[in-house]
DNA sequence: AAAAAAGTTTGCCATATGGAGAACTAACCG
DNA sequence: CGGTTAGTTCTCCATATGGCAAACTTTTTT
């Protein structure tokens, strides 16, 4: 059950889930105690838990015990590839979406043969 | 079998895997047909299908066919909203742990109160 | 008309979730 | 010590994936 996959499969797949997202949401705003976050969803804690370990496997959050109450921190890093990797593809597609532009624009009355 | 979830749900699932997030990253940079968008992978057709199903179900491509070819094309607006949604994140956390660093610098003397 | 190309549909399978609920353990509190 | 609090473990279950293989349907090509 480890974590073997890429870092943005984990990523992705681990933000997937709205209860998970929300938890990030959470966290961004700094860490919280596992009964905290589990509040406001209408979960008992075993399940609320899978999600944190499937947060925590998939490098999203870090998680520390103290005495009897574990506190979740967010682990911006796995949270950021996730966030360039979609960036970039939005700037691929711009640039290729722009060129398109130009291109009508430029040839506006001979061709035919673009694709959109 | 609608895809009734949320955009947000439907982007990170879709990109959770390594398949579909190749076959996006390929149309962001033009449209192409199932079988090219399918070579690259060492996987029957039925199986690469279910993949374009679900991108497609998800919001993250269209697809039309014309003749016996299926030409896929990319959505972008799905893929924006789930960049978008994790730049949020990430600024606020940036935010946050921009506060914290301010914090400690200025009453770097006095105080232990801290949570990081 | 025949054959090839490009998808589709249909079964079948193993694995991973996402959740529920009961029972157990390990701190803290008074 | 006894009770409460905060997690944890366990067993179950239904559903969705992710893939394979085989058979079928539509176009195109020759």
């Amino acid at each position: 059950m480890e974590n073997n996959y890429s870092p943005l499969d984990a990523a992705f797949h681990a933000l997937a889930d709205p209860t998970r997202r929300a938890v990030v949401s959470r966290l961004a705003r700094g860490p919280a105690p596992v009964k905290e976050l589990a509040e406001p969803f209408g979960m008992g804690l075993p399940a609320f838990m899978k999600h944190l370990g499937i947060l925590e496997r998939d490098g999203l959050i870090r998680t520390e015990k103290v005495g009897r109450v574990r506190t979740c921190r967010i682990e911006a890093a796995n949270l950021a590839a996730a966030e360039a990797w979609l960036a970039d593809q939005l700037a691929e597609w711009q640039a290729r979406t722009d060129r398109l532009a130009r291109y009508v624009e430029n040839e506006l009355s001979g061709s035919n043969d673009n694709d959109e």
